[in-house]
DNA sequence: TATGAATGAGAATTCATTCAT
DNA sequence: GATGAATGAATTCTCATTCAT
């Protein structure tokens, strides 16, 4: 990589990483331009050379995290090479779980942006993720289902966990997230 | 009610009314206390006479539209005098289902609002709300729930009708909710 | 008028006074919003609940001027009581190039648009300036032209005088104004 | 010519193509030296190699622009071989007329700009237009008027011509510029 | 010569909130 | 209670120009 380039990467890393912490913190709402570039340590304009405004690169920040986390997930996952499908899923989501108790700000922000769109989207982009994808619509459809409800099922998986950590983190509503777990689990176990 | 207070009440309508209006069609965040007022009708200031902000105003439309639509699913509900539970339950998440579909404008704006947050804040200022939560909790624990697991699973429904709706009514994504739909009640039955 | 209507119409004046005069001295490319409500002494928010931007209080300005500039230049017109038609057109000309010259600034601004155009759009907004093209329109047909010849004829005179004033008052080209009056004069009299 | 030479005068011309494009479709004020370099296909810097700003590429346009159409327009009149210095005058003016009629968008970025001022910077830098001053000059002198009075009546038709034409031509007003010819030309016919 | 990333001053515009009437 | 003109801080966004490569 050129010197340039790498110097253009690292604006480009520099902004991400000030509008993340920013967005964490204060909120989407209460972050300027003005405080990303300044965190930054980059020109204003320089921010419009990378991003078309605040909501472009939002959107850019979560579809990176949620590639990041997910990725970290399956490897972990893969890494422990759990035999029965139905334990290698519910180990693949009680490390998301984990992380997202550990990284409350970037649940907030993706709110339940951690569903099929996202999935769908990212899947597309990043191949590994194409691969979980792969992997667990496999896995269930040794159950007996087709292809059709292989996928209606995973998907609902997805929003009930996204919903559901959403609520008991970061509202603990109905429960804290540890007492929704065997609840949460249970249910799973029921859908597939 | 005096002359005076039915003027009052007329304004506060005109801006909940102007409000939901442009909320909905060009969005929260697009849509300024101006836009507001002028569709009402009425002064700026007098916006400030009945809300405090703009976020004031969305809360209390969202209340205001969750009783309204509840209220009426379950009136519904009960005209129909079904005995079995489950058909019941079934009967009613229908109801609101067809009716979101019906008003994509009012699901989006709701958009992760339609869930315990606001079904139990609503709970405690409607009666006729505390009402629903009582009756499905009673009908639940006849499954042999306790009271909390019943609690939870009520919760984990709500949850899963609120993102398949949001998911398939506003983006068609996984399905269209009328194929959904068939997958969606054949898990509430399983998590009951 | 109320004393709100009497506040309302001074900051209105403010703003175009403020506005033509850094119009004229600074150019309009070089005033900007902030300059204009400086001067003006509101705040920067206050233009915008008069004007739509600075183009539109430019083409206002210009309205207004020629407006009042040939208002002006008929009621002077007319006070002489001048009989020959031929003879009062060329005073009224020339009271209106004397007051050019020494509003170099308005003609800069006005450039080329003390023509035809806001001629016919001021026409109708202010009923003096329809007396005064009623005037000319029936002194011309007294020449032997029909309505039509007329209208053409007091067109190219206006193009012509708009142009000559722009290049001689303000390019000094190919003469000084007043070296250009004769030979302008003489051209319009064959014109007529 | 050198191969860079070459590659030198590809650029510059396709700044000037760009920017002209640019100019007649978008307006001069709605186009930034962005805009120029992308359409034209070079980095930004190079702008900078060639013209001094925005408004220097703009003059060097109308000139190029200006001296192409009375090269062309000349040429084809002395290609008629017209013995009558009126005729010769009017199918001059004639042909650029038509020429404008075609090209509307070079009309209004002339606009005003095809006067004296122009014509006569022009003169200096290209000699044939300098043959057109001198033989319409000499023309006119046949009519019995003195060297002074020759140049103000041309700088007037000048003037006239310019002004009608970009007020018919993109105004239509007072009306179409086939309506408007005859007008003018009787007009001409007087003042020379 | 040519490039194009970076700059940052500065321009435009918005909008919640106040307060005199 | 109701009004709506006025405010001005805050924010977004533009763009000519530079300069290291």
């Amino acid at each position: 990589m050129s010197k340039v380039e790498e110097n253009k990467q690292q604006k480009e890393n520099s902004l991400y990483a000030a509008a993340y912490e920013l967005f964490t913190t204060k909120g989407i709402h209460n972050t300027a331009i003005n405080d990303i570039v300044n965190k930054a340590g980059v020109a204003k304009g320089t921010f419009y050379l990378y991003f078309k405004d605040k909501y472009d690169i939002l959107d850019k920040i979560i579809l990176r995290k949620s590639n990041q986390t997910l990725s970290e997930a399956i490897q972990m996952t893969n890494a422990k090479k759990i035999q029965n499908f139905e334990e290698k899923l519910l180990y693949f989501i009680d490390y998301i779980i984990e992380y997202l108790k550990d990284n409350k700000l970037l649940l907030k922000l993706m709110y339940k942006n951690l569903s099929w769109g996202v999935f769908k989207k990212a899947s597309k982009d990043f191949k590994e993720l194409n691969e979980i994808h792969h992997m667990f619509s496999e896995g269930l459809k040794e159950y007996g289902k087709d292809e059709y409800d292989t996928e209606m099922v995973l998907f609902m998986i997805i929003e009930l966990v996204g919903s559901v950590c959403y609520s008991s983190i970061i509202l603990e509503e109905p429960d804290s997230i540890d007492n929704m777990k065997p609840v949460l689990f249970e249910t799973i176990k029921k859908m597939i």
